[in-house]
DNA sequence: CGTGGAGTTGAGTAACTTCAAGGATCGTGG
DNA sequence: CCACGATCCTTGAAGTTACTCAACTCCACG
Protein backbone atom coordinates (compact mmCIF):
# COMPACT_ATOMS: atom_id res chain seq x y z
CA UNK A 1 0.00 0.00 0.00
CA UNK A 2 1.16 3.40 -0.75
CA UNK A 3 1.91 5.69 2.02
CA UNK A 4 -0.24 8.51 3.13
CA UNK A 5 2.69 10.59 3.79
CA UNK A 6 2.86 12.96 0.46
CA UNK A 7 -0.52 15.01 2.00
CA UNK A 8 -3.17 15.04 4.44
CA UNK A 9 -5.84 13.59 3.43
CA UNK A 10 -8.68 15.70 2.98
CA UNK A 11 -12.10 14.10 3.67
CA UNK A 12 -14.46 16.42 1.84
CA UNK A 13 -16.29 19.12 4.17
CA UNK A 14 -15.97 18.91 8.14
CA UNK A 15 -19.16 18.61 8.62
CA UNK A 16 -20.57 16.79 11.93
CA UNK A 17 -22.33 13.69 12.09
CA UNK A 18 -25.96 13.71 13.29
CA UNK A 19 -27.48 10.97 11.82
CA UNK A 20 -30.95 9.33 13.14
CA UNK A 21 -30.75 6.25 14.88
CA UNK A 22 -34.37 4.35 14.86
CA UNK A 23 -34.57 3.70 18.61
CA UNK A 24 -36.23 1.44 19.76
CA UNK A 25 -37.33 -2.33 19.25
CA UNK A 26 -35.15 -4.96 17.58
CA UNK A 27 -36.17 -5.51 14.11
CA UNK A 28 -37.20 -8.56 12.41
CA UNK A 29 -36.77 -10.15 9.55
CA UNK A 30 -39.24 -8.46 7.53
CA UNK A 31 -36.99 -5.68 6.39
CA UNK A 32 -34.51 -7.73 4.87
CA UNK A 33 -36.79 -10.33 3.42
CA UNK A 34 -37.05 -8.59 0.11
CA UNK A 35 -33.93 -8.62 -0.37
CA UNK A 36 -32.18 -10.63 -2.94
CA UNK A 37 -29.00 -10.54 -1.17
CA UNK A 38 -31.37 -12.86 1.58
CA UNK A 39 -32.71 -14.86 -0.54
CA UNK A 40 -31.39 -18.53 0.41
CA UNK A 41 -31.97 -17.07 4.13
CA UNK A 42 -35.23 -18.84 6.02
CA UNK A 43 -37.36 -17.02 8.59
CA UNK A 44 -35.73 -17.55 11.73
CA UNK A 45 -31.91 -16.33 10.02
CA UNK A 46 -33.62 -13.70 8.98
CA UNK A 47 -34.67 -12.22 12.24
CA UNK A 48 -31.88 -13.20 14.09
CA UNK A 49 -30.09 -11.23 11.19
CA UNK A 50 -32.00 -7.73 11.10
CA UNK A 51 -32.77 -8.09 15.20
CA UNK A 52 -28.59 -8.02 15.29
CA UNK A 53 -28.63 -4.55 13.02
CA UNK A 54 -29.33 -1.16 14.13
CA UNK A 55 -30.70 0.89 11.08
CA UNK A 56 -29.70 4.23 10.15
CA UNK A 57 -31.42 7.15 8.16
CA UNK A 58 -28.59 9.14 6.12
CA UNK A 59 -29.56 12.30 4.49
CA UNK A 60 -28.36 13.32 1.00
CA UNK A 61 -24.88 14.08 1.25
CA UNK A 62 -23.68 12.80 4.59
CA UNK A 63 -21.42 10.25 4.53
CA UNK A 64 -21.37 6.18 6.18
CA UNK A 65 -18.35 6.35 7.24
CA UNK A 66 -14.88 8.19 6.21
CA UNK A 67 -12.21 6.58 4.48
CA UNK A 68 -8.75 6.03 6.32
CA UNK A 69 -10.98 4.71 9.54
CA UNK A 70 -10.61 1.68 11.55
CA UNK A 71 -13.69 -0.47 10.38
CA UNK A 72 -16.09 -0.18 13.20
CA UNK A 73 -19.33 -1.69 11.39
CA UNK A 74 -20.59 -2.80 8.34
CA UNK A 75 -23.82 -2.07 6.68
CA UNK A 76 -26.05 -2.98 3.98
CA UNK A 77 -28.52 -0.48 1.70
CA UNK A 78 -31.61 -0.98 2.34
CA UNK A 79 -33.01 2.15 0.66
CA UNK A 80 -31.43 5.18 -1.18
CA UNK A 81 -27.80 4.89 -3.02
CA UNK A 82 -23.98 5.67 -2.13
CA UNK A 83 -21.14 6.70 -3.81
CA UNK A 84 -17.91 5.22 -2.72
CA UNK A 85 -15.25 7.93 -3.22
CA UNK A 86 -11.70 7.50 -2.86
CA UNK A 87 -9.36 10.07 -2.56
CA UNK A 88 -5.69 9.28 -3.80
CA UNK A 89 -2.60 10.44 -1.69
CA UNK A 90 -2.12 13.05 -4.18
CA UNK A 91 -5.88 14.74 -3.39
CA UNK A 92 -7.26 12.79 -6.66
CA UNK A 93 -10.69 11.27 -6.38
CA UNK A 94 -12.35 8.08 -7.78
CA UNK A 95 -15.52 6.95 -8.17
CA UNK A 96 -14.81 3.05 -6.67
CA UNK A 97 -18.21 2.22 -6.38
CA UNK A 98 -21.65 2.54 -6.43
CA UNK A 99 -24.05 1.04 -4.18
CA UNK A 100 -27.88 0.65 -4.26
CA UNK A 101 -30.91 -1.50 -2.16
CA UNK A 102 -28.96 -5.04 -1.09
CA UNK A 103 -25.85 -4.05 -1.33
CA UNK A 104 -23.36 -4.51 1.63
CA UNK A 105 -20.68 -1.83 2.25
CA UNK A 106 -17.86 -1.82 4.75
CA UNK A 107 -17.50 -5.67 4.46
CA UNK A 108 -14.38 -5.77 2.55
CA UNK A 109 -12.73 -3.67 5.18
CA UNK A 110 -14.00 -5.42 8.09
CA UNK A 111 -13.02 -9.05 7.06
CA UNK A 112 -9.61 -7.51 5.81
CA UNK A 113 -9.20 -6.17 9.16
CA UNK A 114 -8.20 -2.50 7.14
CA UNK A 115 -9.10 0.80 7.33
CA UNK A 116 -11.80 1.90 5.22
CA UNK A 117 -10.20 2.49 1.68
CA UNK A 118 -13.07 4.81 0.45
CA UNK A 119 -16.07 7.07 1.93
CA UNK A 120 -19.34 5.90 0.69
CA UNK A 121 -21.86 9.14 0.59
CA UNK A 122 -25.42 8.99 0.33
CA UNK A 123 -26.61 9.98 -3.24
CA UNK A 124 -29.79 10.18 -1.60
CA UNK A 125 -31.44 9.99 1.41
CA UNK A 126 -31.06 6.47 2.21
CA UNK A 127 -31.80 3.94 5.04
CA UNK A 128 -29.15 1.55 6.18
CA UNK A 129 -28.64 -1.45 8.43
CA UNK A 130 -25.34 -1.88 10.30
CA UNK A 131 -23.61 -4.36 12.40
CA UNK A 132 -20.35 -4.45 14.01
CA UNK A 133 -17.96 -6.93 13.00
CA UNK A 134 -18.17 -9.39 15.44
CA UNK A 135 -21.74 -9.52 15.83
CA UNK A 136 -21.48 -10.07 11.78
CA UNK A 137 -19.09 -12.50 11.81
CA UNK A 138 -20.73 -14.32 14.20
CA UNK A 139 -23.92 -14.04 12.63
CA UNK A 140 -21.98 -15.80 9.23
CA UNK A 141 -21.12 -18.43 11.84
CA UNK A 142 -24.34 -19.53 12.91
CA UNK A 143 -26.04 -19.25 9.06
CA UNK A 144 -23.81 -21.02 6.93
CA UNK A 145 -26.01 -19.47 3.40
CA UNK A 146 -25.14 -16.06 4.97
CA UNK A 147 -21.83 -16.70 4.37
CA UNK A 148 -22.15 -18.10 1.08
CA UNK A 149 -24.09 -14.77 0.38
CA UNK A 150 -21.40 -12.80 1.35
CA UNK A 151 -19.17 -14.20 -1.02
CA UNK A 152 -21.29 -14.35 -3.61
CA UNK A 153 -21.66 -10.99 -3.56
CA UNK A 154 -17.94 -10.34 -3.03
CA UNK A 155 -17.72 -12.46 -6.26
CA UNK A 156 -19.78 -10.21 -8.33
CA UNK A 157 -18.52 -7.05 -6.76
CA UNK A 158 -14.46 -8.38 -7.90
CA UNK A 159 -16.32 -9.33 -11.40
CA UNK A 160 -17.08 -5.32 -11.45
CA UNK A 161 -13.62 -4.26 -10.63
CA UNK A 162 -12.01 -6.58 -12.55
CA UNK A 163 -14.60 -5.13 -16.18
CA UNK A 164 -14.02 -1.72 -15.12
CA UNK A 165 -10.01 -2.79 -14.89
CA UNK A 166 -9.68 -3.96 -18.41
CA UNK A 167 -11.99 -1.29 -19.52
CA UNK A 168 -9.97 1.59 -17.72
CA UNK A 169 -6.98 -0.17 -19.35
CA UNK A 170 -7.63 -0.86 -23.11
CA UNK A 171 -10.86 1.54 -24.01
CA UNK A 172 -10.94 5.23 -25.01
CA UNK A 173 -13.35 7.86 -23.02
CA UNK A 174 -15.96 7.61 -25.09
CA UNK A 175 -16.77 3.85 -24.52
CA UNK A 176 -16.04 4.00 -20.89
CA UNK A 177 -18.17 6.60 -20.23
CA UNK A 178 -20.80 4.79 -23.00
CA UNK A 179 -20.05 1.62 -20.13
CA UNK A 180 -20.44 3.82 -17.60
CA UNK A 181 -23.97 4.75 -18.48
CA UNK A 182 -24.99 1.94 -19.45
CA UNK A 183 -24.24 0.09 -15.73
CA UNK A 184 -26.03 2.82 -14.75
CA UNK A 185 -29.02 2.69 -16.80
CA UNK A 186 -29.01 -1.27 -15.63
CA UNK A 187 -28.27 -0.50 -12.13
CA UNK A 188 -30.12 2.39 -10.96
CA UNK A 189 -32.50 3.08 -13.97
CA UNK A 190 -36.31 3.15 -14.80
CA UNK A 191 -38.37 3.39 -17.44
CA UNK A 192 -39.87 7.02 -18.37
CA UNK A 193 -41.48 7.81 -21.78
CA UNK A 194 -38.81 7.76 -24.51
CA UNK A 195 -35.84 6.34 -22.64
CA UNK A 196 -34.82 4.91 -19.02
CA UNK A 197 -33.68 7.70 -16.61
CA UNK A 198 -30.93 7.58 -13.95
CA UNK A 199 -32.89 7.41 -10.69
CA UNK A 200 -30.46 9.61 -8.58
CA UNK A 201 -28.62 12.87 -9.00
CA UNK A 202 -25.36 12.06 -11.34
CA UNK A 203 -23.47 15.30 -12.30
CA UNK A 204 -20.44 14.97 -15.53
CA UNK A 205 -17.94 15.49 -12.37
CA UNK A 206 -19.56 12.04 -11.34
CA UNK A 207 -19.61 10.12 -14.55
CA UNK A 208 -15.78 11.62 -14.86
CA UNK A 209 -14.59 10.22 -11.61
CA UNK A 210 -16.25 7.02 -12.80
CA UNK A 211 -14.23 6.39 -15.89
CA UNK A 212 -11.47 7.71 -15.27
CA UNK A 213 -11.98 10.77 -17.46
CA UNK A 214 -11.78 15.03 -16.83
CA UNK A 215 -15.14 16.75 -16.31
CA UNK A 216 -14.58 18.40 -19.90
CA UNK A 217 -14.02 15.51 -21.73
CA UNK A 218 -17.52 14.17 -19.95
CA UNK A 219 -19.01 16.99 -20.75
CA UNK A 220 -17.90 16.92 -24.31
CA UNK A 221 -18.91 14.07 -25.44
CA UNK A 222 -22.48 13.97 -23.71
CA UNK A 223 -22.94 17.01 -25.54
CA UNK A 224 -22.51 15.18 -28.89
CA UNK A 225 -24.75 11.96 -27.80
CA UNK A 226 -27.31 14.85 -26.72
CA UNK A 227 -27.04 16.16 -30.32
CA UNK A 228 -27.46 12.59 -32.23
CA UNK A 229 -30.58 11.94 -29.64
CA UNK A 230 -28.66 9.63 -27.84
CA UNK A 231 -28.72 10.88 -24.23
CA UNK A 232 -31.20 13.88 -22.58
CA UNK A 233 -31.21 15.47 -19.21
CA UNK A 234 -29.61 18.34 -18.07
CA UNK A 235 -27.89 19.48 -14.69
CA UNK A 236 -27.29 16.34 -12.66
CA UNK A 237 -30.18 14.67 -14.40
CA UNK A 238 -29.22 12.08 -17.33
CA UNK A 239 -31.90 9.93 -19.57
CA UNK A 240 -31.21 7.39 -21.88
CA UNK A 241 -32.88 7.98 -25.16
CA UNK A 242 -31.28 5.26 -27.41
CA UNK A 243 -30.10 2.62 -25.32
CA UNK A 244 -29.73 0.75 -28.56
CA UNK A 245 -26.69 3.63 -29.80
CA UNK A 246 -24.87 4.07 -26.86
CA UNK A 247 -24.74 0.19 -26.97
CA UNK A 248 -23.36 0.28 -30.10
CA UNK A 249 -20.98 2.74 -29.21
CA UNK A 250 -19.49 0.85 -25.88
CA UNK A 251 -18.90 -2.55 -28.16
CA UNK A 252 -18.41 -0.84 -32.17
CA UNK A 253 -15.99 -3.69 -33.09
CA UNK B 1 -22.09 -7.46 -18.96
CA UNK B 2 -20.91 -7.01 -22.56
CA UNK B 3 -22.00 -9.32 -24.91
CA UNK B 4 -19.40 -12.15 -26.48
CA UNK B 5 -20.94 -11.28 -30.13
CA UNK B 6 -18.50 -9.30 -31.65
CA UNK B 7 -15.70 -11.68 -32.60
CA UNK B 8 -15.13 -15.31 -31.51
CA UNK B 9 -12.62 -15.18 -28.79
CA UNK B 10 -9.30 -16.56 -29.38
CA UNK B 11 -7.62 -18.12 -26.83
CA UNK B 12 -4.22 -18.89 -27.39
CA UNK B 13 -2.46 -21.88 -28.32
CA UNK B 14 -4.33 -24.47 -28.59
CA UNK B 15 -2.28 -27.12 -27.17
CA UNK B 16 -3.83 -29.31 -26.14
CA UNK B 17 -4.15 -29.94 -21.77
CA UNK B 18 -1.91 -32.95 -20.84
CA UNK B 19 -1.82 -32.01 -17.47
CA UNK B 20 -0.41 -34.78 -14.77
CA UNK B 21 -3.02 -35.34 -11.32
CA UNK B 22 -0.92 -37.34 -9.02
CA UNK B 23 -2.49 -40.67 -8.46
CA UNK B 24 -3.61 -42.23 -6.00
CA UNK B 25 -3.91 -41.61 -1.59
CA UNK B 26 -5.47 -38.80 -0.20
CA UNK B 27 -3.57 -35.85 0.66
CA UNK B 28 -3.19 -34.88 4.48
CA UNK B 29 -2.85 -31.50 5.78
CA UNK B 30 0.23 -30.96 5.81
CA UNK B 31 0.60 -30.14 2.27
CA UNK B 32 -1.52 -26.60 3.17
CA UNK B 33 -1.06 -26.13 6.71
CA UNK B 34 2.09 -23.76 5.96
CA UNK B 35 0.00 -21.47 3.97
CA UNK B 36 -0.76 -17.87 5.24
CA UNK B 37 -4.63 -19.16 4.01
CA UNK B 38 -5.44 -21.47 6.01
CA UNK B 39 -3.86 -20.85 9.71
CA UNK B 40 -7.07 -20.30 10.95
CA UNK B 41 -7.66 -24.06 10.79
CA UNK B 42 -7.02 -26.42 13.18
CA UNK B 43 -5.50 -29.60 11.93
CA UNK B 44 -8.58 -32.56 11.51
CA UNK B 45 -10.36 -29.26 9.21
CA UNK B 46 -6.86 -29.15 6.91
CA UNK B 47 -7.09 -33.43 7.06
CA UNK B 48 -10.33 -32.80 5.59
CA UNK B 49 -10.12 -30.05 3.39
CA UNK B 50 -6.89 -31.43 1.59
CA UNK B 51 -8.60 -35.02 1.57
CA UNK B 52 -11.10 -33.54 -0.84
CA UNK B 53 -8.62 -32.01 -2.49
CA UNK B 54 -7.14 -33.34 -6.34
CA UNK B 55 -3.60 -32.01 -6.85
CA UNK B 56 -2.68 -31.05 -10.49
CA UNK B 57 0.93 -30.24 -11.61
CA UNK B 58 0.70 -27.73 -14.57
CA UNK B 59 3.80 -27.38 -16.81
CA UNK B 60 4.63 -23.22 -17.34
CA UNK B 61 2.93 -22.08 -19.97
CA UNK B 62 -0.36 -24.07 -19.53
CA UNK B 63 -3.58 -22.82 -18.61
CA UNK B 64 -5.61 -24.32 -15.40
CA UNK B 65 -9.08 -23.53 -17.41
CA UNK B 66 -10.36 -21.25 -20.16
CA UNK B 67 -11.63 -17.93 -20.04
CA UNK B 68 -15.99 -18.55 -20.98
CA UNK B 69 -15.75 -22.20 -19.75
CA UNK B 70 -18.81 -23.08 -17.00
CA UNK B 71 -16.63 -23.29 -13.70
CA UNK B 72 -16.09 -26.76 -12.80
CA UNK B 73 -13.75 -26.26 -10.34
CA UNK B 74 -11.41 -23.72 -8.17
CA UNK B 75 -7.72 -24.38 -7.17
CA UNK B 76 -5.41 -22.82 -4.72
CA UNK B 77 -1.83 -22.64 -5.98
CA UNK B 78 0.78 -24.83 -3.57
CA UNK B 79 3.62 -23.83 -5.57
CA UNK B 80 4.49 -21.34 -9.20
CA UNK B 81 3.46 -18.74 -10.24
CA UNK B 82 0.29 -18.17 -12.65
CA UNK B 83 -0.90 -15.15 -14.42
CA UNK B 84 -4.40 -14.63 -14.65
CA UNK B 85 -4.97 -13.14 -18.38
CA UNK B 86 -8.17 -11.92 -19.81
CA UNK B 87 -9.58 -10.67 -23.43
CA UNK B 88 -11.71 -8.59 -24.47
CA UNK B 89 -13.99 -9.04 -26.89
CA UNK B 90 -11.83 -6.47 -29.46
CA UNK B 91 -9.16 -9.18 -28.96
CA UNK B 92 -7.22 -7.24 -26.15
CA UNK B 93 -5.37 -8.48 -23.33
CA UNK B 94 -5.48 -7.76 -19.95
CA UNK B 95 -3.28 -9.29 -16.92
CA UNK B 96 -6.20 -8.90 -14.36
CA UNK B 97 -4.27 -10.86 -11.62
CA UNK B 98 -0.93 -12.96 -10.76
CA UNK B 99 -1.60 -15.42 -7.97
CA UNK B 100 1.16 -16.92 -6.03
CA UNK B 101 0.93 -19.87 -2.82
CA UNK B 102 -1.81 -19.69 -0.89
CA UNK B 103 -3.76 -18.04 -3.65
CA UNK B 104 -7.27 -18.99 -4.56
CA UNK B 105 -8.00 -18.97 -8.30
CA UNK B 106 -11.62 -19.99 -9.59
CA UNK B 107 -13.34 -19.29 -6.81
CA UNK B 108 -14.98 -16.24 -7.68
CA UNK B 109 -16.56 -17.47 -10.30
CA UNK B 110 -17.69 -20.79 -8.78
CA UNK B 111 -19.55 -18.88 -6.36
CA UNK B 112 -20.75 -16.33 -8.29
CA UNK B 113 -21.86 -19.43 -11.15
CA UNK B 114 -20.37 -17.28 -13.93
CA UNK B 115 -18.29 -18.74 -16.08
CA UNK B 116 -14.69 -18.19 -15.83
CA UNK B 117 -13.65 -14.19 -16.60
CA UNK B 118 -9.88 -15.21 -17.62
CA UNK B 119 -7.70 -17.91 -18.53
CA UNK B 120 -4.80 -18.21 -15.62
CA UNK B 121 -1.66 -19.55 -17.19
CA UNK B 122 1.39 -21.10 -15.42
CA UNK B 123 3.86 -18.83 -15.59
CA UNK B 124 6.56 -21.41 -14.18
CA UNK B 125 6.09 -25.15 -13.60
CA UNK B 126 2.93 -24.89 -10.57
CA UNK B 127 1.36 -27.06 -8.80
CA UNK B 128 -2.35 -26.25 -7.56
CA UNK B 129 -5.06 -28.05 -5.46
CA UNK B 130 -8.18 -28.61 -7.01
CA UNK B 131 -11.87 -28.53 -5.82
CA UNK B 132 -15.49 -29.08 -7.14
CA UNK B 133 -17.89 -26.19 -6.71
CA UNK B 134 -19.83 -28.55 -4.79
CA UNK B 135 -17.10 -30.25 -2.21
CA UNK B 136 -15.55 -26.73 -1.56
CA UNK B 137 -19.06 -25.17 -0.47
CA UNK B 138 -19.41 -28.57 1.89
CA UNK B 139 -15.75 -27.93 3.09
CA UNK B 140 -17.09 -24.38 3.82
CA UNK B 141 -20.32 -24.88 5.76
CA UNK B 142 -18.27 -27.88 7.46
CA UNK B 143 -15.67 -24.97 8.57
CA UNK B 144 -16.99 -21.78 9.16
CA UNK B 145 -13.07 -20.86 9.64
CA UNK B 146 -12.93 -21.76 5.91
CA UNK B 147 -15.73 -19.37 5.17
CA UNK B 148 -13.92 -16.56 6.78
CA UNK B 149 -10.78 -17.10 4.80
CA UNK B 150 -12.25 -17.28 1.68
CA UNK B 151 -14.09 -14.08 2.46
CA UNK B 152 -10.73 -12.00 3.84
CA UNK B 153 -8.84 -13.56 0.71
CA UNK B 154 -11.59 -12.18 -1.43
CA UNK B 155 -10.87 -8.83 0.32
CA UNK B 156 -7.52 -8.36 -0.01
CA UNK B 157 -8.43 -9.16 -3.73
CA UNK B 158 -11.02 -6.51 -4.03
CA UNK B 159 -8.47 -3.83 -2.33
CA UNK B 160 -6.21 -4.54 -4.95
CA UNK B 161 -8.64 -3.90 -7.63
CA UNK B 162 -9.57 -1.11 -6.46
CA UNK B 163 -5.99 -0.02 -6.11
CA UNK B 164 -5.09 -0.72 -9.30
CA UNK B 165 -8.69 0.74 -10.71
CA UNK B 166 -7.83 4.20 -9.33
CA UNK B 167 -4.50 3.76 -10.30
CA UNK B 168 -5.58 3.58 -13.91
CA UNK B 169 -7.51 6.20 -13.75
CA UNK B 170 -5.56 9.06 -11.55
CA UNK B 171 -2.02 8.28 -12.50
CA UNK B 172 0.50 8.46 -15.46
CA UNK B 173 2.13 5.59 -17.10
CA UNK B 174 5.53 5.98 -15.65
CA UNK B 175 4.12 6.00 -12.09
CA UNK B 176 1.97 3.02 -13.00
CA UNK B 177 4.59 1.06 -14.21
CA UNK B 178 6.38 2.02 -11.24
CA UNK B 179 3.78 0.84 -8.38
CA UNK B 180 3.17 -2.84 -10.98
CA UNK B 181 7.24 -3.38 -10.47
CA UNK B 182 7.12 -2.62 -6.45
CA UNK B 183 3.54 -4.68 -6.45
CA UNK B 184 5.87 -7.52 -8.16
CA UNK B 185 8.61 -7.35 -5.91
CA UNK B 186 6.35 -7.48 -2.64
CA UNK B 187 4.76 -9.83 -4.33
CA UNK B 188 7.53 -12.59 -5.38
CA UNK B 189 10.66 -10.89 -5.13
CA UNK B 190 13.71 -12.54 -3.28
CA UNK B 191 16.60 -10.70 -2.37
CA UNK B 192 20.01 -11.13 -4.75
CA UNK B 193 23.29 -9.15 -4.31
CA UNK B 194 22.63 -5.80 -5.24
CA UNK B 195 18.71 -5.55 -4.98
CA UNK B 196 15.28 -7.35 -5.37
CA UNK B 197 14.35 -9.74 -8.39
CA UNK B 198 11.29 -10.77 -9.73
CA UNK B 199 11.36 -14.76 -9.11
CA UNK B 200 9.71 -15.58 -12.23
CA UNK B 201 9.77 -14.50 -16.02
CA UNK B 202 8.13 -11.17 -16.77
CA UNK B 203 8.14 -9.97 -20.28
CA UNK B 204 7.76 -6.41 -20.82
CA UNK B 205 4.35 -7.31 -22.45
CA UNK B 206 3.15 -8.65 -19.53
CA UNK B 207 3.90 -5.66 -17.49
CA UNK B 208 2.23 -3.56 -19.99
CA UNK B 209 -0.83 -5.56 -20.17
CA UNK B 210 -0.77 -5.09 -16.33
CA UNK B 211 -0.40 -1.16 -16.81
CA UNK B 212 -2.59 -0.53 -19.45
CA UNK B 213 0.40 0.54 -21.75
CA UNK B 214 1.87 -0.77 -24.80
CA UNK B 215 4.95 -2.30 -24.82
CA UNK B 216 6.40 0.29 -26.68
CA UNK B 217 6.29 2.58 -23.40
CA UNK B 218 7.11 -0.20 -20.68
CA UNK B 219 10.04 -0.54 -22.47
CA UNK B 220 11.13 2.99 -23.03
CA UNK B 221 10.39 3.28 -19.46
CA UNK B 222 12.18 0.34 -18.02
CA UNK B 223 15.05 1.60 -20.53
CA UNK B 224 15.62 4.90 -19.15
CA UNK B 225 15.41 3.34 -15.07
CA UNK B 226 17.73 0.97 -16.11
CA UNK B 227 19.74 4.34 -17.15
CA UNK B 228 19.68 5.57 -13.83
CA UNK B 229 20.36 2.37 -12.32
CA UNK B 230 16.75 1.85 -11.00
CA UNK B 231 16.35 -1.62 -12.49
CA UNK B 232 18.16 -4.41 -14.70
CA UNK B 233 18.16 -7.38 -16.02
CA UNK B 234 17.16 -7.86 -19.23
CA UNK B 235 15.04 -10.57 -21.46
CA UNK B 236 12.29 -11.96 -19.10
CA UNK B 237 13.86 -11.02 -16.23
CA UNK B 238 13.78 -7.91 -14.05
CA UNK B 239 15.77 -6.83 -10.63
CA UNK B 240 14.86 -4.12 -8.97
CA UNK B 241 18.50 -2.46 -8.05
CA UNK B 242 16.67 0.77 -5.76
CA UNK B 243 13.90 0.24 -4.29
CA UNK B 244 13.96 4.13 -2.70
CA UNK B 245 14.24 5.69 -6.40
CA UNK B 246 11.09 3.55 -7.31
CA UNK B 247 9.61 3.97 -4.84
CA UNK B 248 9.82 7.97 -5.27
CA UNK B 249 9.01 7.81 -8.79
CA UNK B 250 5.73 6.00 -7.80
CA UNK B 251 4.93 8.01 -5.18
CA UNK B 252 6.07 11.68 -5.79
CA UNK B 253 3.74 14.55 -4.99
C1' DC C 1 -30.98 39.65 -8.04
C1' DG C 2 -26.72 38.14 -7.04
C1' DT C 3 -24.02 34.01 -5.81
C1' DG C 4 -22.29 29.63 -6.59
C1' DG C 5 -22.55 25.11 -8.43
C1' DA C 6 -22.94 22.84 -12.78
C1' DG C 7 -22.10 22.69 -17.49
C1' DT C 8 -20.16 24.23 -22.15
C1' DT C 9 -16.76 25.22 -25.41
C1' DG C 10 -12.33 26.67 -27.65
C1' DA C 11 -7.24 26.66 -28.14
C1' DG C 12 -2.95 24.78 -27.11
C1' DT C 13 -0.23 20.92 -25.70
C1' DA C 14 1.64 16.88 -23.31
C1' DA C 15 1.51 12.10 -22.93
C1' DC C 16 0.98 7.94 -25.18
C1' DT C 17 0.09 5.24 -29.03
C1' DT C 18 0.91 3.73 -33.63
C1' DC C 19 3.80 2.72 -37.26
C1' DA C 20 8.13 1.18 -38.75
C1' DA C 21 12.48 -0.89 -38.70
C1' DG C 22 16.05 -3.22 -36.70
C1' DG C 23 18.84 -5.62 -32.89
C1' DA C 24 19.55 -9.08 -29.25
C1' DT C 25 18.91 -13.54 -27.28
C1' DC C 26 17.26 -18.20 -26.97
C1' DG C 27 16.46 -22.86 -28.37
C1' DT C 28 16.70 -26.29 -31.90
C1' DG C 29 18.06 -29.19 -35.47
C1' DG C 30 21.39 -29.96 -38.98
C1' DC D 1 29.16 -25.59 -33.47
C1' DC D 2 26.49 -22.68 -36.29
C1' DA D 3 22.48 -21.31 -38.81
C1' DC D 4 17.64 -20.50 -38.35
C1' DG D 5 13.30 -19.08 -36.73
C1' DA D 6 10.91 -17.34 -32.95
C1' DT D 7 10.57 -14.29 -29.19
C1' DC D 8 11.60 -10.49 -26.93
C1' DC D 9 13.33 -5.92 -26.81
C1' DT D 10 14.79 -1.14 -28.46
C1' DT D 11 14.36 3.16 -30.59
C1' DG D 12 12.92 6.91 -33.87
C1' DA D 13 9.22 9.65 -36.01
C1' DA D 14 4.54 10.76 -36.80
C1' DG D 15 0.00 11.00 -35.20
C1' DT D 16 -3.91 11.25 -31.80
C1' DT D 17 -6.35 11.39 -27.77
C1' DA D 18 -7.71 13.57 -24.11
C1' DC D 19 -5.85 16.79 -20.67
C1' DT D 20 -4.97 21.53 -19.14
C1' DC D 21 -6.03 26.21 -19.11
C1' DA D 22 -9.27 29.66 -19.63
C1' DA D 23 -13.35 32.04 -20.44
C1' DC D 24 -18.08 32.01 -20.48
C1' DT D 25 -23.20 30.49 -19.88
C1' DC D 26 -26.94 28.65 -17.55
C1' DC D 27 -29.77 27.64 -13.83
C1' DA D 28 -31.37 27.04 -9.01
C1' DC D 29 -31.89 28.91 -4.78
C1' DG D 30 -31.55 31.90 -1.10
Amino acid sequence: MPSLSCEPLRHGAPEERARQATPGRRLDGSVIRHLDFFKELDDSALDDIAGAARPERIPRGEALFRQGEPPHALFIVLSGRFKAIQVTPEGRQVVVRLAGPGDLIGHVSVFAEKPYPATPTAATESIALMWSPRTFIALMARHPPLSLAVVRNMGRFIEEAHTRLRESSTERVERRIAHAVLRLAQQAGHRVDGGVEISFPMTRQDLALMTGATLHTVSRVLSAWEQQGVVGGGRQHLVLRDPQALARIAEEC
